[in-house]
DNA sequence: TAGGGGAATATTTTT
DNA sequence: TATTCCCCTA
């Protein structure tokens, strides 16, 4: 703890923060709104918040309630809180996402809601699972209702705080014809038996147990003396009430966020929330924080005249004194190949100036936008990495060994014996399943035990009866070792022992190497556990896994993915309408979606700090059909005077001749693009497509071209004739043929193949 | 029961 | 253009 503070001048964690910072920092008491534009400082002002409750003692560190959103949010926050007091504040037991900080209460009032303080949390595959049986039960189609729908829309239920009871009649319409209900109300049942619950459950769980139980809820109100929450503008309604119940009587709730950057609300977050903040807590403190950090003007400037077209803002100029800077520029191409040709070349030529590709990220609306990008810079041998997609706890293998230690921490877990009793197959199909199932029933046992007893009924052929007899015996004698064996070493011989590893091993795909490299992977981080429990805990709340980024690369991922974060040089493509405003969501939202959009690309803009560059294509090719498209109704609404226009195309008279000229001169557009028309936004984009044909000549040409100039030259000083090396698609395999930064790797499943330096690593 | 082949289908995804 | 899922056959 800090000296006595009336001698020092000022505590260190208010040194650097702006007039609007430290009042988000001083203003403790009563309700405070903190508006934080892109780019302000937010973080900075809120972690230097939790240092100022602590140090001038007004609440010890577990007396703090701190929500976040993100695992990521909440372990930088830990670990500024922790920086910015030198070491003096060790834990905030109660700063974490509100998922975790809510399956935290609930396991120590499970029994209220019938459920045991062990419980497992569900992923969604579990989810779907249960709800195909419930609807499959129920007789319903499975075509017409499929289980990914109600799953969708139990969760919106949830996220409003809504009990099956409370799902009004309009609302359970929208599934099988008003069952929507009922099926809620049987998934809540069967979650129930299962000793189980899901996301959504974490926290409707605990607000049910606030409203009914006022004595626990005083117990928290007690505790909390202060609630700080981020990202105010993605909590959704259920989230809402239960801040606003913790945070009676005294009102010390300081929350932050921005309502410009809200793009979460087909999750169930509601902008809402933010916007009547000061009518739900009268005499709350209103703060804005509008310098921008971050970015120079133009940026902010363009950003800034594209949200001004969004209605019900709460409003905030940002502003920098950064100068000016690079105007944005919105760049007008061919076609998508076009597109990621020009991205590579300007990242080319920016690493030729000594630039790092750690600062660059292409930030794009929809992850099938990212193929383009990643086929153009396998081809130059660009040094890449995709952030989304699948994370690491959600890949099948992964999936399927936490489900054998699941199972092996507790038997009861169906959802896991179901995912596993046949992976490896082991000739337990859909008939011995549904045997074992009605045993189960029967007898009102889990499947591990009805399985077990069915060993001694003669219910199932022979070869089944041994193969489950073997399985099970293997589930029992894993339970044994659970006690001696370190997790890790248990994880393996489970792998081992269950044949998931010889499965893999057989598999000549090109993923089986990347899968076993994910196991081993997978035991490897739980080593950072004390036991099986903690890790299982971790895995069903923190989907993510840190993965060793090696060497530097340029960042791929969606502008969903890229809120929060900041890069010096940002390429955003696909700026065309159906693509960016995305036509799905505004044939399904409307003007509130096309808002949303908006506020998309707002995001998408104000994470460049030097320079944004913006393309739209003519001509896009979709799930494999050319489509022509027109810009962005949102470039259209971005300030003249801060951007810079320009195509590669000739000018609008002829798209034809632009065509032609492509076809049979591959080096055209790169004299297009030097001399920098004029641009052709308007109606002669709007041409018809001319089906795919024309751009897979000068492609393959061009290709080749570009691939002849990254190729042949540097390569890496590492490696060597004969050495074994990792290739994250082909696995392991050893070098055969070096030449320049070009190799020639006979992979140990994959065969021989030409691959790129860049693309291996020492195996 | 497993695996092949053909048809249907396709945003964003913090926990 | 993928991927997934369903049906059918061995």
């Amino acid at each position: 703890m800090p000296e006595s503070s009336a001698l020092s001048p000022e505590p260190a964690y208010l040194q650097g923060l702006n007039p609007p910072q430290r009042e988000a920092v001083l203003t403790t008491d009563g309700p405070v709104l903190v508006l934080a534009g892109a780019g302000t400082g937010k973080t900075a002002a809120l972690t230097a918040r939790l240092a100022h409750l602590i140090a001038t003692r007004r609440a010890w560190p577990s007396q703090i309630l701190a929500v976040t959103f993100t695992n990521k949010a909440a372990r930088e926050m830990k670990a500024r809180v922790s920086a910015i007091s030198g070491g003096a504040i060790e834990g905030m037991p109660w700063l974490g996402t509100f998922h975790s900080v809510a399956a935290r209460m609930l396991r120590t009032h499970a029994e209220l809601v019938g459920l045991q303080s062990n419980f497992t949390i569900l992923d969604t595959d579990d989810q779907l699972r249960v709800l195909k049986q419930l609807i499959a039960a129920a007789n319903l189609d499975e075509k017409r209702w499929p289980a990914r729908q109600l799953a969708g829309l139990i969760d919106r239920w949830k996220n409003r705080g809504w009990t099956p009871e409370q799902v009004d009649a309009g609302e359970a319409e929208a599934f099988a014809a008003g069952r929507g209900a009922e099926l809620y109300e049987q998934y809540q049942a069967r979650l129930r038996t299962l000793n189980a619950c899901d996301f959504g459950d974490l926290l409707l769980h605990m607000l049910r147990i606030f409203r009914k139980h006022d004595d626990i809820l005083e117990r928290y109100r007690d505790r909390f003396r202060y609630i700080l929450v981020d990202e105010y503008q993605d909590t959704n309604q259920g989230q809402y009430e239960w801040l606003k119940l913790l945070a009676e009587p005294r009102r010390n709730l300081c929350c932050v966020g921005d309502d410009d950057q809200s793009i979460y609300s087909w999750r169930g977050a509601e902008v809402a929330n933010i916007l009547r903040f000061e009518r739900d807590f009268p005499g709350a403190a209103v703060i804005r924080l509008e310098q921008n950090y971050r970015s120079t003007s133009h940026i902010l400037a363009a950003a800034d005249g594209l949200i001004a077209h969004n209605s019900g803002r709460l409003g905030k100029t940002l502003w920098t004194d950064r100068g000016d800077g690079e105007k944005v520029r919105v760049i007008g191409v061919w076609d998508g190949p076009e597109e990621a040709r020009r991205v590579g070349e300007e990242i080319e030529s920016f690493q030729a100036r000594g630039g790092s590709l750690d600062d660059i990220a292409i930030l794009v609306r929809a992850q099938f936008q990212t193929r383009e990008f990643e086929e153009r810079f396998i081809a130059i041998g660009l040094s890449y990495q995709i952030i989304g997609g699948f994370r690491f706890y959600e890949r099948a293998e992964i999936r399927d060994a936490i489900a054998y230690l699941r199972l092996i921490a507790q038997p009861a877990d169906d959802l896991a014996f179901e995912r596993i009793v046949n992976q490896p197959k082991r000739g337990l199909g859909d008939k011995a399943v549904a045997a074992i199932h009605r045993h189960a029933r029967a007898t009102q046992l889990p499947l591990l035990m009805a399985a077990a007893q069915m060993l001694d009924s003669d219910e199932m052929t022979p070869q089944a009866r041994r193969s489950l007899g073997r399985f099970v015996g293997d589930v029992m004698s894993w339970r044994d070792k659970a006690g001696s064996l370190p997790h890790p070493e248990l994880a393996r011989i489970v792998l081992e022992e269950s044949g998931y590893t010889t499965m893999l091993q057989a598999d000549r795909s090109a993923e089986s190497a990347g899968r076993l490299e994910n196991l081993a992977e997978l035991t490897r981080a739980m080593e950072e556990y004390e036991n099986l429990g903690a890790f299982l805990e971790h895995v069903s709340l923190v989907m993510d896994n840190d993965e060793a980024r090696q060497g530097e690369r340029v960042t791929i991922m969606t502008i969903h993915a890229a809120k929060g974060l900041e890069f010096d040089t940002v390429f955003l493509p696909g700026w065309e309408e159906g693509v960016f405003p995305s036509q799905r969501a505004m044939d399904e939202g409307g003007l509130a979606s096309l808002e949303e959009e908006r506020r998309l690309a707002y995001v998408a803009i104000t994470r460049a700090r030097r320079k944004a560059t913006i393309f739209h294509a003519a001509n896009r090719r979709i799930y494999g059909q050319w489509t022509s498209s027109i810009p962005s109704r949102f470039l259209g609404e971005l300030p003249k005077e801060n951007i810079d226009e320009g195509t590669t195309m000739t000018g609008g008279e002829s798209l034809w001749r632009a065509q032609w000229s492509e076809r049979t001169d591959p080096f055209a557009h790169l004299a297009a693009a030097q001399s920098n028309r004029a641009s052709t936004r308007g109606p002669g984009w709007q041409r018809a497509s001319r089906g795919g044909t024309f751009n897979s000549e000068p492609q393959r040409v061009i290709e080749a071209r570009a691939s002849a100039v990254s190729l042949g030259n540097k390569g890496r000083d590492d490696l060597a004739l004969g050495q074994r090396v990792f290739h994250g698609k082909f696995g392991y395999g050893t070098i055969a043929v070096i030449e320049g930064n070009k190799l020639e790797i006979d992979f140990e499943h994959a065969g021989r193949k030409k691959v790129l330096d860049s693309f291996v690593s020492a195996g």
